[in-house]
DNA sequence: TATAGGGTTGTAACCGGTATCAATACTACA
DNA sequence: TGTAGTATTGATACCGGTTACAACCCTATA
């Protein structure tokens, strides 16, 4: 089953066959024929890594990202995989468990095994792990917040700062004041900047910041439970809860009705990514609409870029998607607001 | 950055520096030790490709899924990916988008990448598309349910016709008659089995079974709002909706809110995954508890033992996991029942 | 002192391809 | 007919490792 079998069966050497395969013009048409018929037929196909020993090439990108459970990043890895297998190329999945550890491993093993280039998806990593990748001569795209120090690397991203913004002045604008924010422990830069956005809408308003309305918590639906159940707990409640994510959103809601408080009578609700769900719990959820697919295929599309062109001067490049603000019912209504407040 | 540097630097041949690599108890620990300082100074790791070549072995595995967007195979994946990377290998996570030209492209991928062996999850692959994986000697294990013709390949799976049965018989013992099932598209032989289930609760009951109430839909919470609507709108309506996953269920009791229709009062639910958003979803869902991770991790476990042992006999091997029926608000109460109806 | 045997190392064949370069055959043209 | 030019093919070095085998050194024993 390898090239010399061909040959042999075919009674040419195997320089000729090695030519079928990759300049098949310089090959006489009987020849190829006959070559092409020998390996139909012994369903040969060539040795993956004889080919990466002589191409240093895998046609395969690395694609890490924070949680594979998390619907928001597996939108993302969608957008990636959809232009990837476009591409004809394969897609290495990373799941790297918001722990910078696992993530430095798994980085490590694309390395090793000479990807064509990496997305990293919210990554946890530093700058120098980074560079330590486009070092080797394999190019890396950042999609989503980056951690700030690291320069010279191509990022797909969203304005989280002023999308954070807009979801709390939205609130405030509805006549909410006592809001209260729940905001992701990873990535750290991410949540850093919607925290920045949601106290820069308070402090324009004048009002002051309470710090047990900061809540941190692991970014997921048992994460915001915790953190909603905390802010119930207060003895000056929230009316008005911000999350850095939905399925913060989602757990801290059901906190909420847990314990007997009313969404949105008692406490609104805005959240972040707009997922799937985020419109079919009760009451459907006002949240920041991310682009997440389109922010994965961007974002692989700007790889191929790099990788097809060498990378010439591409890098430095920041690509900067809209969100909006998605307003359904669980912030209340102005009017309703009025009544109770 | 290749063996032959790091020979060079050292002073010695480029077989001795393998042997450090590959079999350190058989260099000289002066020489072992000045290797290694000169492999760490020029932070050097072997070819993967040149490795490959020699070992053809590649620490990886192939992990083929019907949709990379539906939790319920995430789960699954995740329990794959638990056990492979505590084995200290790699996963190729590959989305077959529920059709079978793409899983076979896939398969095809993942053969010629020489994977160690593969995982299929609720594939739509036939017989003869999983007996060319074998026949290349990579072993292949599946996950859920098998395609019935598919002789002595192991898999990990759950009764889903009796699953369902239990589904249906619960409804029915709590007093609804007028039950319809909406089931997914695919993977085909699995929803047969479901089906399977609702028609033997009915008839065992001597419901008579409405053509109009088999809803046939795409596995997805759009697919399950559509065939919620139909359902919805017939003349005879029923009281109670069996879906083939929670996804599904999702979708039409979107469906039927918009419509004006009270879950669980005027239509009851019972889903099937128990996926984590199905208690969180207005009312929370009854739903089948499949041990999604615990599959994934069986399967993979399963695989690497086939992988470590060269597969002695292990084949044929088909393990059976316990699922229940986990009781919630969305299919109502006795009494409740007794009142409506 | 001669020799057997273990420990350590180097040489070179090999894994399965690709690509360079030279060799050959064939054509066209002077 | 001689020769240049082109089309086609084969022999072989090479990609970067691993490993069988041989060679060497050294020590222990007869």
């Amino acid at each position: 089953m390898n090239i010399k079998e061909v040959a042999k069966k075919a009674g040419v050497s195997v320089a000729t066959v090695s030519r079928v395969l990759n300049h098949p013009e310089s090959v006489a048409p009987d020849t190829k024929q006959r070559i092409l018929d020998v390996i139909q037929e012994l369903e040969y196909t060539p040795n993956w890594f004889a080919r990466g020993l002589n191409f240093n090439k895998t046609d395969t990108i690395g694609l890490l990202i924070p949680n594979i459970l998390n619907p928001s990043y597996m939108e993302i890895a969608k957008g990636v995989e959809d232009v990837s297998h476009q591409k004809n190329c394969n897609t290495l999945l990373c799941n790297g468990e918001n722990a910078i550890e696992k993530e430095r491993k798994y980085v490590d093993i694309l390395i090793k095994r000479r990807v064509d280039g990496i997305v990293l998806v919210s990554s946890l990593l530093e700058s120098d792990n980074i560079e330590n990748i486009t070092k080797q001569g394999i190019p890396v795209v950042l999609i989503g917040e980056n951690r700030g120090d690291i320069k010279g690397i191509p990022i797909v991203r969203i304005d989280c700062e002023g999308a954070s913004y807009k979801a709390v002045r939205h609130l405030i604008d509805i006549g909410y004041k006592d809001i209260a924010i729940i905001y992701g422990s990873t990535p750290e830069k991410e949540n850093k900047r919607k925290v920045d956005g949601y106290r820069q809408a308070l402090a324009e308003e004048g009002i002051t910041e309470r710090e047990e309305y900061l809540q941190e918590a692991p970014n997921t639906i048992e994460g915001g439970y915790i953190a909603g159940k905390r802010l119930n707990d207060l003895k000056h409640r929230p009316r008005a809860i911000f999350t850095s994510s939905d399925l913060l959103a989602f757990g801290a809601i059901d906190a909420m009705k847990d314990h007997g408080v009313k969404v949105p009578e008692e406490v609104a609700f805005v959240g972040f990514d707009n997922i799937r769900m985020s419109n079919l719990i009760e009451p459907k959820l006002t949240t920041v609409e991310k682009p997440m697919h389109k922010m994965g295929v961007v974002g692989a599309r700007l790889l191929f870029d790099i990788i097809d062109t060498k990378g010439e001067d591409i890098t430095n490049r920041e690509i900067l998607l809209q969100s909006k603000l998605k307003i359904r019912k669980s912030c209340g209504h102005k009017e309703r607001i009025g009544e109770i407040f």
